[in-house]
DNA sequence: CGATGATCTGACCGATTGGACAGGTTTGTT
DNA sequence: AACAAACCTGTCCAATCGGTCAGATCATCG
């Protein structure tokens, strides 16, 4: 049970599991802002408005209290591209799955810099979860490309390569914001710049692989 | 004058710069490993194989070691690309930039994961470097890439999204080293590898901007 | 009401941290 | 030899760290 469907949940945990929310999301703040050693249990604990003891009433230790955090981030890529299979149309699953990458980057920064900081670190919490659940996944999708690249539907490039050129550009977008903004002299991402970066990895993907981008549909023009 | 080239100078000053290079080679190792807050001057001092007291000795405090580190490794970065104009042929330029930060990321894992953990944290110290250097090294780069986009030798991409891409592509492989190793069951980056990323990354950048591959001069054919 | 268990927290603790500094040693110059 | 300057380090310190715990408070139920 994740820790974001219990806060929902209704009964006598409601309260506690809220108030665990709440303690967890200043942990992903603080943990993604000064990295596992430069965060406190104080300046969570500040973060969130609780008594330094009451987080460690809660989650223990230091420790178990940024797994919890990390898993819970583990579960926003869980369902990526879940249910692609080697049927479907290489351009549409390659730009959904640019697109929505993309969209976390911006609307969870801070949860994409705290899995880049635990990577960076070496992974010493995630080394279970790469060698297990995300080479099982990882393993998955590249059968399904290299399944597409066998019916002629793509060309040949590196499945393992492409799924982690798609994964570096998007992720850069939220781990290097700072350097990005900096030489772009923008003062925060808006909609029209999420909207070029998102049209740009596309095309570069697509041109890739040597597909084009599926043409628009009728309804996203008419609700335009 | 850079550290590096401080440690091969003859004199009295010999001496104490290439001691310096040992700490600010073990402070590299301990910073990039551990992190600014999770390295201590303990443990580099440890790794330099000299006391405590001789690292404050010679650079004052942490972050001032820490900034002469991160200065260091600017220095690496300052030369890519110094000399192109827009006389020069895109497709090997881009390649050549290709190839050249990612063999400094094979090269230098530490330097660029340390990199990548300041930018993370928000550029705390290279704020300035962000706004100034590397601010006007991008801007004369994406002016470039104009001058060959007006004059029809590429196509019209996104100049700076084009650099972010390349930037993000071979930086992927120092900073996320281990998820690139544990999820394609390698023990290590051997050079067979090495060089199938340059090939794939060299691909996907050309055929983003509409260029194929330059083909392998005769020299470089005869010796092989 | 009384009791019982969950919730909460101020106060405290040992360990580690970055840093300071006195005092010793080496080196270079006259 | 004598002096000075640079070099070096053992030792100490205040601050902060993660974590503990006794005890106060609260909610629930017989």
């Amino acid at each position: 049970m994740s820790t974001a469907s219990a806060a929902r949940a209704r009964g006598p945990a409601k309260d506690r599991a809220r108030k665990q929310a709440v303690i967890l999301e200043a942990a992903e703040a603080e943990f993604a802002d000064a990295g596992y050693q430069g965060a406190s249990m104080q300046a969570i604990a500040d973060r969130a408005g609780v008594p330094k003891a009451n987080v460690h009433y809660y989650f223990g230790s230091k420790e178990q209290l940024y797994r919890q955090v990390l898993e819970d981030i583990l579960g926003l890529w869980n369902d990526f591209l879940s249910d692609v299979t080697p049927a479907d149309d290489p351009a549409l699953v390659l730009e959904g799955f640019v697109r929505q990458k993309l969209r976390l980057a911006f609307e969870r920064p801070r949860a994409s810099r705290l899995f880049a900081q635990e990577i960076l670190r070496g992974a010493p919490v995630l080394a279970p979860h790469l060698e297990g659940d995300m080479r099982r996944w990882f393993a998955s999708k590249t059968r399904i490309v290299e399944a597409w690249i066998d019916a002629g539907r793509m060309a040949p490039v590196e499945p393992d390569l492409l799924l982690f050129t798609i994964w570096s550009t998007t992720q850069h977008y939220a781990d290097f914001e700072v350097q990005v903004l900096a030489l772009t002299e923008q003062p925060r991402y808006d909609d029209a710049a999420v909207e070029r970066i998102a049209d740009f990895l596309v095309d570069l993907v697509l041109s890739g692989c040597g597909l084009e981008r599926a043409p628009v549909p009728l309804e996203c023009v008419a609700h335009g």
